[in-house]
DNA sequence: TTAACAATGTTAACGGCAATAACTTTTGAA
DNA sequence: TTCAAAAGTTATTGCCGTTAACATTGTTAA
């Protein structure tokens, strides 16, 4: 028998499988207390010895979701700055469309209020530096424009995440016809943040 | 007496008003039937004479939504490219700024699935055309790469909703310290799709 | 060894919710 | 003026999150 189980199994971590599960399939308003304690057999009641609340246990998925998608940027290889910028803003899209209700959870701003979880907060800055850090070394070896660091990492991010949302949510039929839309996308941002010879041409402005 | 008022005044379009408030001040998660019944002076039951159900409603707030989005963008100035691009980005940023919570009822995709709601999709549509059009005569004046459509708008799409949802859902501390974010992250995409006389150097690939 | 205590579970209950059924009132048109 | 459809009502069902009060189990220290 392992330890920290006092009567039933570990209940907290099959309560968060089961929850993970749950939100896989039909999303985070389909996770219910009652219903995930009666599947694992306990009362639901017992959940709040472990969960403040409903949203304590959508907060811990989505901790795990951000944990999963770190580990998935630290995975770019790194040796070449500009395969790495395209590679890590694929691995994002990609973590987005393997996992859509999760991101979703994760990303998801009305039901998981910024503050209100403390390790959340964390682990999406921990995931969000991993981004940050490619960025810099982007601009360190001299392949990226040489601009303030937050506006870079501001404006790769957004474009990631505003990709992602827009694909897993069918707002992008682009998608089905361009298999390597995410590609060509990316592509055409970096071809702004480049640190070219001289891609500043005439103002046009009135 | 005004038609189309049979028994109270017209039902649908205070109930609709009355979500409306409620989900500015709230959230969509906030919105009950029972408490907009109660709070117009109905029964619970009544609303389902005129609203199908709970999401139906909201469907009809996010159509809402996207035609105040869809005002915005038209009242953009087109006459030159390169401004009528930044604009029509700021105009939408800053719509999601004004109105967080009706942004995210619009675009969260959970909430409010893609296809269930003609009327909803119409809208998303009518909207985005706005941008699509603003893009293609970037392009059709020259000041844009002749990529393909669906490649350049999806990834000006892209940028502004990241940004907007990234914005409101306080992931950008960036934004208090940089009043003209928004500005700087549209620019920095638009000089990477200006048709410029040779934005691409070397190709660095090994 | 055992007494005390904390951790973990239980049943019962409250209030709120979306939604449906069955019924009543109002309206407008034949 | 009758009558059917539209728009409202109360009553009810079955979920849900959450709390209170109580029971049980494991650990720890006397």
């Amino acid at each position: 028998m392992t330890r920290a189980a006092y009567h039933h199994g570990d209940l907290p971590q099959q309560a968060h499988q089961q929850a993970l599960e749950v939100l896989r399939a039909d999303g985070d308003t389909a996770i219910s207390l009652r219903a995930i304690a009666k599947q694992i057999g306990v009362s639901a009641p017992a959940l709040y010895r472990h969960f403040a609340d409903r949203e304590t246990l959508l907060a811990e998925l989505a901790v795990t979701g951000f944990e999963w998608l770190r580990e998935r940027l630290l995975a770019v290889d790194q040796t070449e700055p500009r395969r790495a910028l395209l590679e890590i803003g694929l691995a994002y899209v990609a973590f987005a469309n393997d996992e859509p209700n999760l991101y979703r959870l994760m990303f998801g701003g009305r039901i998981l209020p910024r503050g209100a979880h403390p390790r959340l907060d964390e682990a999406g800055l921990a995931a969000f530096k991993v981004l940050e850090d490619t960025v810099a070394s982007g601009q360190r070896r001299g392949y990226l424009k040489p601009l303030p660091l937050p506006l870079m990492t501001a404006t790769a991010w957004s474009l990631v995440h505003g990709l992602s949302e827009l694909m897993i949510d069918g707002h992008l039929p682009a998608a089905d016809a361009e298999p390597r839309l995410a590609e060509s996308v990316l592509t055409l941002l970096m071809d702004g943040s480049r640190n070219g010879p001289d891609t500043q041409p005439e103002d046009t402005t009135s």
